[in-house]
DNA sequence: AAACATGTGTCTATGTTTTGTCAACGTTTT
DNA sequence: AAAACGTTGACAAAACATAGACACATGTTT
């Protein structure tokens, strides 16, 4: 922990996701941090004080004034946080670009840090983990680049043999539990799109469908999560009385293929005029039926947004706020 | 160490239930709590106040009147909610009398209230009712006579069909992410005996898990909750990885037979000083396997303490702080 | 039955404090 | 020159406080 490298004000907006101004006014009147300054006067941050300040994010984040929490220690802090049982408020919406993927170091460290608690089978260092990521770099950019990877590289790692089934599913348990609860916070628009997740018949594995509905969420649709296992007839039932503009589906056991890949006609012949996206790993392996139905094939995570988008500017359902997001 | 937290108006709203308007009226009306001031006349809540308010609000809400109750004490008030339900029935449970602990009216609304908000597939509204029941009733009761009953009732109606399978895969997501989110608070005191939770091979239902995880939590214990469908080698290995002192099983599904009977033998094999607890609704099905191989069949969740505290007394690895509990 | 009294949660009106954001303007870095 | 950073002062929204009124359910008296 010496490491005592020297961040600059924009590197540590965004790392912890406050403001400039916040972070000025929150030294200024209450003293939070106290940065070194070059000899032109810029501030200068250590690790600590990077710290330091996503633990007042986080406190305040769960309603803590400011003004009270900010003469605390981080030992103090700490254990506020902990206390505190409701789910994590959302953070703001990430205004960097969603595509800006992979060589980010902080991104990689997370990432790394998460494979670290897996390994070690602490759930809850994976929790504390997936918040701080949270917070550092906003909502998108944790599911796009901490948590679709993450499960890509624990699938990997499965097959590989390098890790342990029983790790794979505490990791997938944990995230699970972190996604619902992000998920549980649907402060929903009226009036806007539906989308209904779920997973077909024989798929029991959640994370994918989470995923994607999470990220129709931060487009600023409505989504309705209805667990994985969901046989055509209720998925396209359910999609009918929640009038729903889309249905995405998360395909990862290449299973039996005859009785997915009429699962998924059955959908499509249910649900004529209502986009299907499908995505999963095993997604590809569907890929003829998902051509021959027409569905929307979804390679990756981060072209969702995009087709989303598309769907409702050709659908004109709704045309507000979609942008904003 | 003396906790000498101040929260503030917010803060308590979030963690009692209450809203500021009630608050301030029980302090002026009825002096239901003195807290600090700052300088600039806010009010600051300490650990005991929020304590106390807690008390209060889960005393009127099982009917008492705030007025009557406002002067009583901490302790009075902790009889008081105890008596009114005595926490997990330890005497002989159904067959005796099997309405005496359903009569009560808060739990049979809170149940009722989920119910209809799994039927209006609202998932929001079945979250919310949820985290009220927790404050009103306590985490025990919460998870003995709400959330149990509720999957019973569940799938009750989804076998009579009363209930559609989408409603059914709802309320199993979210109550899995309820519990999950409750399951993360894991304040484990170090030295705690260790339970591992999961569920075998071919039975992908998570609620019972979770379930038997967060009521050994609560009795003191120390879990680690593994995801469904966990093969026999790697539930063996990942109890004998955390020097487990239980490990519970549950079981839904009436599946194919002579396959979970063989993984259970196999687990009693690989783990023969590790007591075995298996529950959940078809458990029954497999009685003679859990007889044969020694196991201990737990009919209900309320039957589960008990059975917990006889583990940590005969094993002498752990010998305080579960009475406290 | 009607009128009254009481207990209780909620709401409105109004004033104060706290807190995040912004504009204006100068300096440093790129 | 443009972008990033610094300071200061001002502002608006949110949070909090008080006092009083109201709605609604009790139970009691007329």
């Amino acid at each position: 922990m010496i490491n005592n490298k020297n961040y600059t004000m924009k590197v540590v907006t965004q790392r912890t996701g406050l403001t400039q101004h916040t972070i000025r006014v929150w030294e200024k009147r209450y003293g939070a941090v106290n940065p070194e300054r070059t000899s032109t006067n810029r501030r200068l941050y250590s690790d600590a004080d990077v710290e330091r300040l996503l633990l007042l994010h986080r406190a305040t984040a769960q309603g803590h004034s400011i003004g009270r929490i900010a003469p605390l220690s981080d030992e103090e802090l700490k254990t506020l946080i902990d206390e505190h049982s409701p789910p994590p408020a959302v953070t703001q919406p990430s205004s960097t670009s969603p595509h800006f993927t992979g060589e980010d170091p902080i991104v990689e460290s997370s990432v790394q840090r998460c494979l670290d608690a897996i390994a070690a089978m602490d759930s809850n260092a994976l929790t504390r983990e997936l918040m701080d990521a949270e917070i550092a770099m906003g909502r998108n950019r944790l599911l796009v680049s901490v948590i679709d990877p993450i499960m890509n590289r624990v699938g990997e790692m499965w097959s590989e043999g390098t890790l342990r089934v029983a790790d794979e599913h505490l990791a997938t348990s944990v995230i699970r539990t972190f996604l619902g609860t992000m998920h549980s916070n649907n402060r929903a628009p009226q009036g806007a799109p539906v989308l209904v997740a779920t997973t077909p018949a024989g798929q029991w594995h959640e994370i994918g469908a989470l995923l994607a509905s999470l990220t129709a969420q931060s487009a600023g649709w409505n989504t309705l999560y209805m667990g994985p296992n969901l046989p055509a007839e209720e998925i396209a039932g359910a999609a009918i009385a929640h009038s729903a503009s889309a249905v995405a589906l998360s395909i990862i056991y290449p299973g039996d293929d005859s009785l997915l890949s009429t699962e998924l006609a059955k959908i499509q012949r249910a649900l004529p005029d209502i986009p299907l996206l499908i995505g999963g790993r095993a997604a590809l392996h569907y890929k003829p039926t998902i051509d021959e139905i027409g569905a929307h094939y979804i390679g990756q995570l981060a072209l969702m947004p995009e087709l989303l988008s598309k769907i409702t500017s050709s659908n004109f359902f709704y045309r507000q706020k979609v942008d904003k997001a």
